[in-house]
DNA sequence: GACCAGATGTACT
DNA sequence: GTACATCTGGTCT
């Protein structure tokens, strides 16, 4: 049996391999969101903890398209306190509350002014796997959804406005490909509200239970 | 797989 | 003051 993609993107990285994650550069986030959205799919989520640091490799997320964009929660200009860093500069964390009980995680792209963002909705935990099943209510490490995203590595509203490019939480590349046949279009979830933006594809997921491309292709396609 | 309670911040009247 | 939210976990079928 080849293995899948879930197998080969959960392979956990060396201690010095995880000490060198460098963060992406501004200059990533400074493009659309779904062009954003679509590049974080393999890219880790480093998180700084005080009792050491857990990365995840980003599976699931969604664009919201700004001020066009139903669903989003600037839609049509709309600026309050809750949604001010989605109005400022790409690589700031915007972190809301919801349904009473639930943190999300939004990475903001495009530059200040544009307020677009990417809801981080979904990973595969690949170190520090302890320090998630801590954080987690469940006792598990499963991150497959927005709320546990955030509850498996304790993001709150306190890391509303981080910036991504200067420590504590951040992105990186280790250089993983992930090739675009293993990448599915999906609809965006929980806004039935937004009408016919619902069924927009900006919903972006791995095929996590498919094999793995060959290593030999992956490399090639680098 | 479907269904539902949970608990409160936020937007808007 | 009121309605509802970029959801989760547990229960029931």
């Amino acid at each position: 049996m080849s293995p899948t993609l879930r197998e080969v993107l959960s392979a956990p990285p060396s201690d010095r391999q995880v000490a060198g994650l460098a963060a992406l550069p501004r200059g990533f986030y400074e493009r659309d969101a779904e062009a954003v959205a679509l590049d974080l799919l393999g890219k880790l989520l480093v998180r700084e903890l005080p009792d050491g640091r857990a990365v995840v490799r980003l599976s699931e997320v969604e664009a919201y398209l700004g001020v066009g964009d139903p669903a989003a929660h600037t839609f049509g200009g709309r600026r309050t306190a809750r949604n001010e860093v989605m109005w400022g500069e790409g690589g700031h964390l915007y972190v809301y509350f919801t349904y009473g009980m639930h943190h999300c995680a939004n990475v903001v792209t495009g530059p200040a002014g544009v307020p677009e963002a990417v809801l981080l909705r979904g990973g595969l935990p690949v170190y520090g796997n302890e320090l998630i099943r801590k954080r987690r209510r469940t006792g598990t490490t499963d991150l497959d959804g927005p709320a546990k995203l955030c509850q498996g590595l304790a993001i709150d509203r306190a890391d509303n406005g981080t910036d991504l490019t200067a420590g504590g939480v951040w992105l990186a590349d280790d250089g993983v490909f992930v090739p675009p046949s293993v990448v599915r279009r999906l609809p965006r979830v929980g806004i039935a509200y937004a009408g016919e933006a619902a069924t927009w594809p900006l919903r972006f997921c791995l095929s996590l239970d498919a094999s793995a491309p060959s290593r030999r292709r992956a490399r090639q396609n680098r």
